[in-house]
Order: C-alpha cells, then structure tokens, then sequence
DNA sequence: CGATGTGTTGAACGTGGTCAAATGCGGTGG
DNA sequence: CCACCGCATTTGACCACGTTCAACACATCG
C-alpha cells in the first residue's frame, strides 16, 4: 500500500488541487473533512453506476476515467495525474470506471460537508472551475486526436504529451535528454488513443525504428530530438506550452 | 441579420444561460455590460489565435468550435446551441475557431467588466462551473463516439444527439412521431464525427435503406422508431435521458 | 517447471478514405 | 420560361490503414 500525508501543510498537491487557492482557516476546515485512501496498481476504484459519496484529488500516482460500451469497447475519457479531481459534486452516481493505473494516493471529501464548504468558500469553487476548463481544453485536444489523426501521429502525440507532463511537474528540464516512463500497459495506451493494442505495439516499432524514440525495456523511453517528435505528433510546434 | 432581444426579463435563454442564477439587480448589472451581436450562417465569428476581448452567450441559432491541423484535417469539439457558453474569462485569445452554422444571436459581455463581476458574483461563476461540468461530460461522451464508433453508429449518434436535443427544448413530446432539421451541412457532420463527407453521405444513404430514417430532402429526417435509432447508435438505452 | 500476463510480429481482411464523376437543386440572367 | 452556373450531395471504383486472428517471445511467479 501506497503511504500518504496527513498534513496539508506537507501536500505535494497543495498549491494546485483544488484547495490551491484556500486560505489557512479555509484548509483547516478542509482537513476535517478529508481522508486519505490508497490504491494499488490495477485496482479500480469506483465502477460506472455506483453510487458514489466523495469526491477527491489524485495526490499521487496515475488513474483513468474509462468508458465502455455494452460489447466490450472500451475508450479512455480522462487520465488522472497528480492534482487531478475525481468526482462530480451534486452528482450522486459514477459516470465513469475509475482506474489506478500505478499505485494510487488519493485525499478524499465525503460529498455533503464537501458540497457544503462550497456553498460558503467561493475560493473552491473558483479553482475548481479553472480546473474543470483546463480539462475541458485538454479534452478538445483529445477529440481532435481521436477524430483526425492517424496511429503513427497519435502514439507520438501521447508520447509528447507525457514527456511535456514531466517537465512542468518539474521532473526534468526541457533542454536534458528527455527520457521517460510511460505509466500505462500497451492496451491502456490503445484505449486512450483509440486503436488496438497491436497498432499501438507495431507503431512504437516503426517510432524505434525511424529513430523518433529509443526503447529501453518495454515502458522506458528516450527522445531524442523533441522537436522531431512533435513533427511526427502533427502538432503545431509548441502548441501546449503557451497557455 | 437575425434580430436580437432587448431586455433580459425576454431573453429566452434566461433561465439556462450563464445568467440563469442571477438575481434582480445582479441581472441589472449585467445588463448595463451587455451587447448584442448577430451573424449570418457561415460567418465566422472569431479565428482561433484572434485576441477575443468578449465572452458570450448563444441566444439563437447554432455555432461551431473547431480546431484545424496545419494540412486542413478538421475537426469540431464544439457544437453550441443557445445558451450555451462561448470564451474563456481568463483568457485573451481565442483557442478554437467559432463559426455561425445558422444565423446566430449572441449576448456578448466585454471581457474586463464581466471576469471583475465574476469575482464579486457568486452565481455567475456557479452557473458557469455546472455549464462547464456539463460540457465536460459531453466532451467525454463525444471522445467514446470518436475513438470506438463505428461510421454507422456515429451516425445515428448524432441523429440521436439532435433528436434528443429537440425534445429536451420542448420542441417535440418523445412520444410524437419523431421528425427533425439537422442544422449541419454533410461536410459539418463529417467534421463531428471524425469521418469524411462521402462516408457520412454514405451511411445516411445506408440508414435510409435500412429503414432505420426516412430523409425528406437532404437536412429533414424522420425517426420511425427511435429505439432502434438508439441501438444502431451503440449506446445503453435511455443514455442521456437520466442524469 | 508450467502458468500467466504483457508485448511483438505476421498474414488476411474490411472499413473507411481517396479520387473522380454524376446528380440534384436553387438562383440568376437572358 | 428555360439555359446556365454554383454548390451540396450522392454514388462508384479503388486503395490503404488499422483491425482481426493467430503464433510467438519474454518475464515473473506459483
């Protein structure tokens, strides 16, 4: 099991969840409410249906919104890192699956106090409608990749957007070598991009062998030339650094 | 040129646009803010990277959110119908391209006055948070449709999309025989849906066949059956009509 | 050891894309 | 009234990308 913090004052997350903008009495009565659990890689933390009586932020590790439909397909609708909310307030019912993808921290707010502490803390629902935009501008970028770009240009735009992950959580600079973890299975990878699991393993040969990434073991990646990369993701060069 | 209301207590998006929370005086206040702009269908109301120094709300007609790749690929994350929301306070230009698909109102407020408003006016921001939340959630459903769908159920998803639309504004009882404008052109379907115009010229052509519509001209459609609408669009039954 | 989970690779297939031509419809002008 | 044009849409033929189904490689764990 994964170990989590207890103090707020010590939360990695503090200055960007959606408690970024509370004030000292503000995160006191938050630290009330709040509970800490803890997931292990694979488990899934709420079904799709269920009934759901918190919500929470991912302090640390990965976890995936999915959707599925009847006959099995299935399409990743939101990838969960650190700082990310979970849950819907005035919702009562899970609208997704949630997975943890890694070994998942998440502190969490039982629905009613939390939606409480809304109605009288502007500050939380102001950072929470800037979260939720942000999302949603992430989503856009996403629907463009599902509806208009082909499988080479969608793998590298995942590997992009995972190596421009690490370096504004400050794991690395831009200008090193870039090299990452890639914290998902290759069918994760497949249902968030929309494709197979095979396409998405043949098209990360072509990647290696066209010299756009190294492989090193199955989920470690070197980037060689970034800006490459980017070409081969179909992006506008430096779309996602300007805000 | 479409012509525009004048006072809020007319407005027909009153109780559903970003305003829907707000009381007497704060209605008064955003009225002294307030302007109306009209477009014909097919204008374009801003170019994503154009400064945008108002946000908006849509009172009639329906507009577009698009976003295009250096090479022309297409694709549209954004279908906005009135009362929805358009512009991000915070932001000084615009992310994606907005055109007019019919002739359009919108009630614009000037940037500046209305994020200071913002910040003194709860309600606002509260009505934009659950709008917002609401977006995200049909982001996430259209991500589903893009990645897994087949063209045939992408279809009669957005067929289905409409429909639902059209009786949730009480244009029609479910109950009546379905019959319905689609206010996009094959090409905008297309764009939608992740497909080509001649697939989405095709597969309304298959659906026909199959009795599964019946087209009267090119933009009117008639749903025999909606159920069966419904499963050739792959969705759970009922989706969409519980919340 | 075999069993299981994860990933790679190959061959055949099919859905949807591409390119091209035809059709239909509304508007404009002779 | 009809000829003509422009545009949206339909339809056809062909092709390619990504899927499907299958075999195999490799690591970890009982």
């Amino acid at each position: 099991m994964p170990s989590a913090p207890q103090e707020c004052g010590d939360c990695p997350i503090r200055h960007k969840a959606v408690c970024a903008r509370c004030d000292g009495d503000e995160l006191a009565l938050l630290e009330e409410i709040k509970y800490y659990r803890s997931f292990e890689a694979g488990q899934t933390v709420v079904w799709s249906g269920d009934r759901m009586d918190f919500v929470a932020s991912v302090v640390t590790g990965i976890a995936t919104l999915t959707q599925t439909m009847e006959d099995g397909r299935r399409q990743m609708v939101g990838l969960l890192l650190p700082s990310d909310f979970v849950g819907r307030p005035g919702r009562e019912f899970a609208a997704y699956d949630v997975t943890a993808t890694t070994d998942l921290v998440m502190c969490c707010f039982r629905k009613k106090p939390f939606e409480e502490m809304m109605g009288r803390t502007p500050h939380i629902g102001q950072r929470l409608l800037e979260m939720t935009l942000d999302e949603l501008d992430a989503a856009r970028e996403w629907m463009l990749l599902l509806g208009r770009k082909t499988a080479r240009e969608k793998i590298a735009s995942l590997i992009a957007i995972i190596a421009r992950r690490d370096v504004s959580l400050g794991l690395r600079s831009k200008s090193q070598r870039l090299s990452l973890d890639i914290p998902l299975t290759r069918e994760a990878m497949a249902d968030y991009l929309g494709l197979t699991l095979e396409t998405v393993s043949r098209q990360m040969s072509a990647l290696r062998k066209d010299g756009v990434i190294v492989l090193e073991g199955k989920r470690h990646v070197v980037i060689p030339d970034f800006d490459r990369l980017i070409e081969e993701a179909g992006d506008d060069s430096d779309g996602g650094f300007l805000v």
